[in-house]
DNA sequence: AACTGTGAAGATCTTCACAGCA
DNA sequence: TGCTGTGAAGATCTTCACAGTT
């Protein structure tokens, strides 16, 4: 887990709780939709709803940034969009590298969000020779041979791996080693990576399971299903899983602290 | 089972926390594996390693499903699999669409991870008449004017949306209205939906910028974070090397810097 | 001896409700 | 008046630490 980094007081640099940040980008998309059609403010209440939050949730969240808005008005939006994006470090571009050009992949390349959110495809790597050189999304794909030399290259610190799971824990301490210190994990599997360095999952497959599991609720209330079912001998049987995979995230808490 | 669990606590089954519901998921794969190499049992410590969590809030989760372990011994393994995966409501096989077959709509359907899982891609829909009967994944696409009859046909309840943000509302509607009551979005939009539907979301750019900020933080150690202080870790150039940005399945949204 | 199950303490997150400012 | 910013209460989640069981 995060042992305790360095106690950094960096400079009474306010620590913006983790919950907050990850609904940072939820407001900035909401503004910068209200930016493109000029409207010029916006209250916490209208912004909120936009942003599918309450507003007593997202007044303290930005509380945590500074008083940014205007009492009986509300924010500007050109303001806040500003300092979100500068909170959120995206006032610069951040070279990724995607590895792992599958379906998946190719998907990502294509994914118009990122060039316009501060982030840059800088390479798409696939350990298929006979994909290099192919352009995705109009970047040619190019070897995992070369994956240290293309992060030093770019100055990539930002990697995000599309491997099968089998793949993801080797790519994943390649990417490490070449300087890479926050990874963004599609492979089912559970990635260990030394301190200092983030990873964050998202795993298709846990979120539909997530809404079985409420779906299950609301169609039955009677399925009083064996409590005392007996063990082994499971139902179904034992769901073979697609690939060798353990998984977890590391999800939750990133191993870094807010100082 | 301390004081031999006579009769249905019933309050267990509904007072799971949500945060231990989003980690059934986890173990149940860290399980799978164990179970594919037939080992018979597992202490809290080795599975919570497996998973990525601490032993103790793996406990902790376990206790809210009933007492499955056995003091000085472990879980039975195959027995936990079978507990985790009646609980998550994957003893059945949840019949989902797919709509928008995009890139990503594309790789959701090629994923492998939710067969083996207890879900079934039941249909493809996009709303391209060019792309109806082209097979993918095996699946012939059908067009978004037989949605509703699709839904009802195959008793579908969940349902992922993986189209441009502009149409997520719009199918979204269309699904809730067809009897969906659990939605999986890819979209990066806020989705309203009435009461008793749940969704959740899944967003790529969101998951970079939670990381960007991490990144940021890392780099800015030394540099005072001052106000208009650029952060530092600067990558390559300025290059805002704005790639075509095609529009895969997944819309885009707004520029941050609007005109 | 080994390991689970859990009350209680602690940490974090959310919501309330209202003081304070434009 | 209208709306932000925030202390405080409340809810939820995590971790500790140890009693209880095999």
């Amino acid at each position: 887990m995060a042992t305790g980094r360095t106690h950094r007081p960096a400079t009474r640099s306010r620590g913006i709780p983790e919950a907050t940040v990850a609904r940072l980008p939820l407001y900035l998309r909401a503004l910068t939709a209200l930016s493109e059609r000029s409207v010029p403010t916006v209250s916490s209440e209208e912004l909120a709803a936009a942003a599918g939050v309450n507003s007593a949730k997202l007044r303290k969240d930005f509380s945590y940034l500074g008083s940014y808005g205007t009492r009986g008005v509300g924010y500007d939006v050109e303001y806040l969009v500003y300092q979100i994006s500068r909170e959120l470090g995206l006032t610069q571009d951040w070279p990724v590298v995607i590895v792992g050009i599958g379906n998946l992949g190719a998907a990502l390349a294509n994914y118009g969000g990122f060039a316009s959110r501060g982030f840059r495809v800088a390479a798409l790597i696939d350990a298929d020779p006979a994909m290099a050189g192919k352009p995705v999304a109009g970047i040619p794909v190019q070897h995992t041979d070369d994956l240290e030399k293309i992060i030093k290259d770019n100055g990539v610190s930002i990697g995000v791996i599309a491997t099968p799971a089998g793949a993801a824990q080797q790519v994943c301490d390649r990417l490490v080693a070449a300087g890479v210190t926050s990874i963004l994990n599609f492979a089912p599997t559970v990635l260990s990576v030394p301190d200092g360095v983030d990873v964050r999952k998202v795993d298709l497959s846990i979120e539909l399971q997530i809404l079985a599991f409420h779906e299950q609720r609301k169609a039955g209330e009677e399925t009083a299903a064996g409590d005392g079912a007996l063990p082994a001998a499971a139902p179904r049987g034992a769901a073979a899983a697609d690939s060798s995979a353990d998984q977890g995230p590391d999800g939750d808490v990133p191993a870094v602290m807010p100082a």
